[in-house]
DNA sequence: CAGTGGTCTAGACCACTTC
DNA sequence: AAGTGGTCTAGACCACTGG
């Protein structure tokens, strides 16, 4: 059993919680099996019941384990912890989980004006530039989606000048280096038919069908960074989200 | 300031969140302004700091409040709490907070044996059967989704029983109401083109484009309690997801 | 009944932000 | 330096579950 560390600068809730995501990724606890009772856990790690306590709370958050009141606490089946955020907010490890090579072709990279659409949801005035990635997003060299890109100027002046990279890896790491952490996102999205332009890009045909997707990122303060229009043609992609449903 | 009652059944930290969540709504806390700091809060409403921060905690994680280390803690802007429960779950509430009356016309309530893809869903035998409901979905009389529900039988044998009652309301009302509570909801769908079927039930044209829906969802302990095959019009309905990162 | 998680207290020290 | 939230302790009593 491995111990916790006090010398360690890492909080000891957050030691015990990766030891116990370490036993359970690892098979040493089977789903529906209990973990130690929390006296128990006390008692092996040598910590205050609010300690652990904070480690068990935080993980029944994370969806690993679930507690029943009397009885117990349980490892929760292996469903895809934050498949949400993954999935939608960092496509090219989705697309790694799959064993896919992501990848992308930056098309165009430029400061704009921006519709009224864009302005609105970045919240930017008549005046304000827009920054634009005009993206095809690619899995094993195969375009799998369309995507356009705006992030408020001049706070993502960075990402601008940056915009290469974004190509090959991940518009959030890349936002995330320069301090622009998404932190809620809004999707909204239908069944839509792709256009001419998005059609010769992904070598589909014209009117082909798939989901047209527009999401709005904020960071923690609810002030918008990010807008996304996109096109994911239905032959293509099966989106797939876990979501977890609070009580 | 409303007291917190030691007398109510209800926890401390319950009680101070629903003082906390009403003074957000009612405005009486603006997005962005601080709320008292905790030590304020402990001196106001008598209570020991761990309880305000099981109150503060939580509400965090719902996304009312974000703290700032060594700055306070402050309220979110209102973006719709649980947008995700509501929309893909509550598909009468949602309705009804567009201010659109939701309905629906039951087609077929039956028991059969169900495809393989529902089995596997549902992790039954080839012997086991399924409740099958086919609904047609409406917001003001238009028919907007079409939708087929599976569930384990007999486990939800009483959901079969009161079929009637979900064409004008929610499934996962029912099912709360029998003891089925759906924990996590696990959702895939693409863009795909309308069946004969649907389109003359929905009064489109067939091959009108629109999303196609895959849902199964789980109780507390991970156990398989409900599978929906869906199809919502383009031209219809737009979904709207808010999705929570968790940093 | 014993064991589990649920709630609560009254402290303590620390890291971070602001002035 | 003063105030904030972040972590941690060592207790306590309660409600629920199971044998």
């Amino acid at each position: 059993m491995p111990t916790l560390e006090r010398s360690n600068p890492l909080p000891l809730y957050y030691q015990l919680k990766e030891v116990l995501k370490q036993q359970i990724n690892a098979g040493h606890l089977a789903p529906h099996t209990a973990i130690p009772s929390e006296p128990e856990l006390v008692a092996q790690y040598h910590v205050s019941r609010a300690t652990v306590r904070q480690a068990l709370t935080e993980l029944v958050h994370e969806g690993l384990l679930y507690r029943q009141h009397g009885r117990g606490t349980f490892v929760c089946e292996p469903r895809v912890q934050q498949h949400i955020v993954s999935e939608l907010n960092s496509f090219t490890e989705e697309l790694r989980k799959r064993g896919l090579q992501p990848g992308g072709v930056l098309i165009v990279s430029e400061l704009v004006r921006g519709t009224q659409a864009v302005r609105e949801q970045l919240r930017l005035t008549d005046e304000e530039q827009v920054v634009r990635l005009e993206r095809v997003r690619t899995a094993d060299g195969a375009p799998i989606a369309y995507e356009v890109n705006y992030l408020p100027y001049p706070r993502a002046v960075s990402v601008y000048q940056r915009a290469r990279e974004t190509a090959d890896g991940s518009l959030y790491h890349l936002m995330a280096s320069e301090g622009l952490h998404p932190y809620i996102a809004e999707h909204s999205f239908k069944g839509d038919v792709a256009s001419e332009r998005e059609a010769e890009l992904l070598r589909i045909t014209a009117g082909e069908s798939g989901i047209r997707l527009l999401c709005t990122t904020f960071d923690e303060t609810g002030a918008p960074i990010e807008y996304t229009e996109a096109f994911y043609p239905g032959s293509r992609y099966d989106l797939r989200l876990t979501l977890r449903v609070t009580k």
